[in-house]
DNA sequence: CTGGTTGGAGAGTGGCACTATCCAACTATT
DNA sequence: AATAGTTGGATAGTGCCACTCTCCAACCAG
C-alpha cells in the first residue's frame, strides 16, 4: 500500500505520517523505486498504536518513540523491556527536593510501599518516575491543606493492585509474541488510564449529585 | 504582602504571578496607591491551588480559570457549580462520530452506565465530557484489536465508584463553606488523578515483574 | 537625593505537534 | 507519447500555549 492509502485507512493525514516517519515513530516503507515506497499491514497497526498513544494517551511524540523503541529492543530481557517502556511514559515534573511537604510526602509514600511490600521497580538503581509523580501529588495536597491520610492512599493502592491483576490477566489471555505482549501492556496501561479517569469522574458526579442535591 | 513576598512564599516567579493576574486566575490585589497593591493569605491559597491544578493536574490555564469561576459563582446551585466545575476539567478530543468503532463503543458505554444505574450527568441536556473521553478510549482499544469486555469495564467502574465514595467522605469530613467544598471536590478530583495513575503504574510494574520474570 | 523596588502592559521566547511548500521522480490516462 | 496528476523526501513555516522579558512611571528606604 502507498502513503495515501495508509493515510486513508488510518485517518491520519499524509503530512502527519511523513512527520512520524521522520521522527522514527514508524519504520520506513519498503523502497520500490528511488521515490516510491510500499507500506504493509504492520505499518497500519503501528500507526494506529502511535496515534492512540499520542491522542488518547497524551504521550509526547519523543516519548512515544522511546517507549516503542524500548519495547521492541530484543537485546533486553522481557522484564526490563516492559519496565522501561512503562518507565518512559509521561509523568509530571519531579518533586522539588528542598521543601518540608515533599520530604513528608516521601516518608509517607515509602511507608505505604513498604506496607504493601512493593519494591517499586528500583531495578535500575533508580526510583520509578511514577514514584516521583506520587510524591509530588501528595506534597501538593499537603501544601493546600487537603487530607491525604495513609488509609485513603491504601484504599487507592489496593484498588490499583486489583486493576493491575485484571489488566495483566487480559494480556496473558491475549497472548502473542514477547514484543506484542509488551506492546499490549503499554497500550493497556496508557489506554485504560482515560477509561479509569472518565469512570471516576462520572462516579464522582453521580455520588456528589446524590449527596449534595439542593 | 507585596508581589515579591507572594512570589517567595509560593515559589512562583513574579512574572508568572503577573501573568496569572492578567489571565484572571488570581483576583487583583488591593490597591494601596496608583502603582502598589497588597495581597493577603487568600491570594496565597488561591495561587497554590492554581499551581496545583496547572502543574500537577495538567489543567490548561484557560480551563483553570473557567473551573474556578464556576466554582465560586454563587448565583448557581451547589450541585450545578460542582458538576460544571468537574465538567470543565480537561478531557481528550470528542470521539469521531462517523466510524463503526465509535458507535460500538458508545453502545457499550450506554449499556454499562445503564447497568450501573448512572445517569451520567445529563443535567444540561448534554452528555458529560467524561462520557466522550470514555467512548474515545474504548473505540481506540477496539481499533487496535485489544480486549475491552464489559466485565473488565464493570470492574473499573465498581472500583471508580468505591473511590468516589471515599473521596466525598473526605470532602464531607473536611467541611467548610459551599465554595470551599466545591474547591475541595475539584482539588481532590484533579490531584488524586496522578495519585491513582502513579499507584496503578507501580502496581502494574510490580505485578508484571512477578509474572514475567525471566 | 538617589538607588533600588514595584506592578502594569505589551512584546517576545521556546517547545511542540503538526502543516504547507517545493521539487524531482514516478504513474495513469488519453 | 504527451500530459496531467501523484508520490515521497526535505525544509521551512504555523498556531498554540505557558510563560518570560523589557520597559517605565510611580514609589520607598537609607
Amino acid at each position: 500500500m502507498r502513503l495515501k492509502e495508509l493515510s486513508e485507512r488510518s485517518g491520519v493525514s499524509t503530512a502527519t505520517i511523513k512527520y512520524y516517519l521522520r521522527e522514527r515513530l514508524l519504520p520506513p516503507g519498503e523502497r520500490v523505486s528511488a521515490t516510491q515506497a510500499e507500506y504493509g499491514e504492520e505499518h497500519l497497526r503501528r500507526l494506529r498504536l502511535v496515534r492512540a498513544l499520542i491522542q488518547v494517551g497524551r504521550v509526547p511524540v519523543a516519548t512515544a518513540r522511546e517507549v516503542l523503541e524500548t519495547a521492541e529492543d530484543e537485546s533486553l530481557s522481557q522484564n526490563t523491556r516492559m519496565g522501561a517502556a512503562v518507565w518512559a511514559l509521561p509523568h509530571g515534573p519531579e518533586p522539588a527536593e528542598d521543601d518540608p511537604e515533599t520530604e513528608e510526602a516521601r516518608r509517607q509514600v515509602d511507608a505505604l510501599l513498604e506496607r504493601l511490600g512493593w519494591t517499586y521497580g528500583q531495578e535500575l538503581g533508580d526510583t520509578s518516575p511514577a514514584y516521583g509523580m506520587l510524591v509530588a501529588a501528595i506534597a501538593s495536597l499537603a501544601r493546600l491543606g487537603y487530607p491525604h491520610e495513609t488509609d485513603h492512599l491504601l484504599l487507592h493502592a489496593r484498588l490499583a493492585a486489583e486493576l493491575a491483576v485484571a489488566d495483566l490477566d487480559l494480556v496473558e489471555k491475549y497472548g502473542g509474541s514477547p514484543t506484542e505482549r509488551i506492546e499490549a501492556v503499554v497500550a493497556l496501561t496508557v489506554l485504560y488510564e482515560p477509561v479509569l479517569l472518565a469512570l471516576r469522574r462520572l462516579a464522582e458526579t453521580e455520588e456528589s449529585g446524590r449527596r449534595f442535591t439542593d
